[in-house]
DNA sequence: CAACACAGTTCTTATTTGGAACTTAAGGCA
DNA sequence: TGCCTTAAGTTCCAAATAAGAACTGTGTTG
């Protein structure tokens, strides 16, 4: 079975998976909470390879979650922003940082 | 970058992420929280392949997250159980709930 | 004109997943 | 005894997805 048939499961979390249940799309919005918008940034900042990225972008885009916006005519550029739909998926993130900090602290052996 | 990499990134939704950030660890995840711990039940609920459940049930014995645990001798049989660390997931598929319900409504074309 | 920035796309290779069949270890029963 | 069933996996191959790097288009800067 794949992901997306998930996509008209009975149960909410099904649902809501087959949208954002990967690793990228999530990291993804987290940094549109932190305030990022742009293309070079998602790449920069989650590591994710372009195409990736790309494709995520868009599939955000189609589920209504972010919103692609003109901010230059020439050349033709564009930033994503949280539509309202996406602002609300704000406690999930949060649930997630609050039990990362709590049950995953950083091994900082590398930080010398 | 793979996106085990995420374990010792700075940010607590990335490490969350690396964990439990994909499809089918979180519908495991849930069907935990639905009262569930076989392996035969977690293959049929989710529709994932029996693959994937047993290298997802390792990762989350793993990391603390679920507890395997012996309910038959002869033969020898094992169910999964959500340890303190699982129980404390609830508040992030909780969200993921109440954001599917609100946002994800299922299209009812093929009940009638 | 050359170099740079941004937002992608394309290409090839590597990894992951899907799907089905097989394994191991009993238990039921004719 | 032999055959079917249940449960929990493992193994195999083909298909899908992702990684990584290079390339494209469009415009700005020096």
């Amino acid at each position: 079975m794949k992901w997306t048939d998930l996509d008209d499961n009975w149960c909410p979390v099904a649902r809501t998976l087959s949208l954002v249940g990967d690793r990228w799309t999530l990291l993804i919005l987290r940094d549109c909470f932190l305030g990022m918008s742009r293309f070079e940034q998602f790449v920069s900042s989650t590591g994710a390879t372009r195409h990736l990225i790309s494709d995520r972008l868009k599939r955000l885009v189609d589920a209504g979650i972010l919103e692609k916006q003109s901010y230059s005519e020439r050349p033709k550029r564009y930033e994503y922003v949280l539509t309202e739909k996406g602002q609300e998926f704000a406690p999930a993130l949060v649930a997630f940082k609050d039990w990362g900090k709590k049950h995953l602290p950083v091994r900082r052996a590398s930080l010398g």
